[in-house]
DNA sequence: AACATATATGAGCATATGTTCATATAATAA
DNA sequence: TTATTATATGAACATATGCTCATATATGTT
């Protein structure tokens, strides 16, 4: 029989990098205001920068890099986009989160 | 009868910066590494600095980091301290994200 | 075409972050 | 006490991050 010394499983590079990611994501105060915002109702970007009181420029490089992640999705409306979120499972990260951080 | 205008309910600054710390912690490989490590099993900081294959430095450091946040806690055996987990929920928060980034 | 509106983008800047090196502290042993 | 081992800490540095300003692009309108 082989030792039982049951080694340490290690993190593959790859699953850390997702995960890292993921994270990074949803450690950005803007970032969770926007993505919590999109949670409740689909909003063009100018929508989101007044409801939260932000530059349009901020915004716009917030959604790209939630983009990028494919956290966040958008349609056309004209010259208008509508973002929404497009990833459920980060959603569920987030306000287990929120909860906890409200309950502790 | 009120407006059924459903304004957004913003997030509280406090939930806000609880959130966003706790995201914060997860956001870097190093410590999701060692948290992922002593989710295994308790280590004392040179057991991790060797598993993990980090300089005691750092390894010292993130603990700091990890411990004011209260995700991990130490019981000392002489001038041995062992680090174990002291936060389930955020536990829980990262092995959902492993789970995921690896299954989709 | 010219113009208006909505959004995106690049550069610059200030601040935050993570690592390393050198050294300090703490507990123990001789 | 001195030496040894384990851990913590501060400073310095390089890189990453997030915001703002100015401007570009894209769509629609006249």
């Amino acid at each position: 029989m082989s030792d039982q010394q049951n080694k340490y499983e290690h993190l593959d590079e790859e699953t850390l990098f997702i995960v890292s990611q993921t994270f990074k994501a949803l450690s950005d105060p803007t970032r969770i205001r926007i993505l919590h915002l999109l949670g409740e109702r689909e909003c063009n970007v100018s929508e989101i920068a007044e409801e939260l009181s932000l530059m349009q420029s901020t915004v716009s490089h917030q959604l790209r890099f939630l983009k990028n992640l494919r956290l966040v999705k958008f349609r056309r409306a004209g010259t208008t986009l509508f973002y929404s979120i497009d990833d459920e499972h980060v959603m569920t990260l987030l306000h287990q989160s929120i909860h906890h951080a409200r309950h502790d």
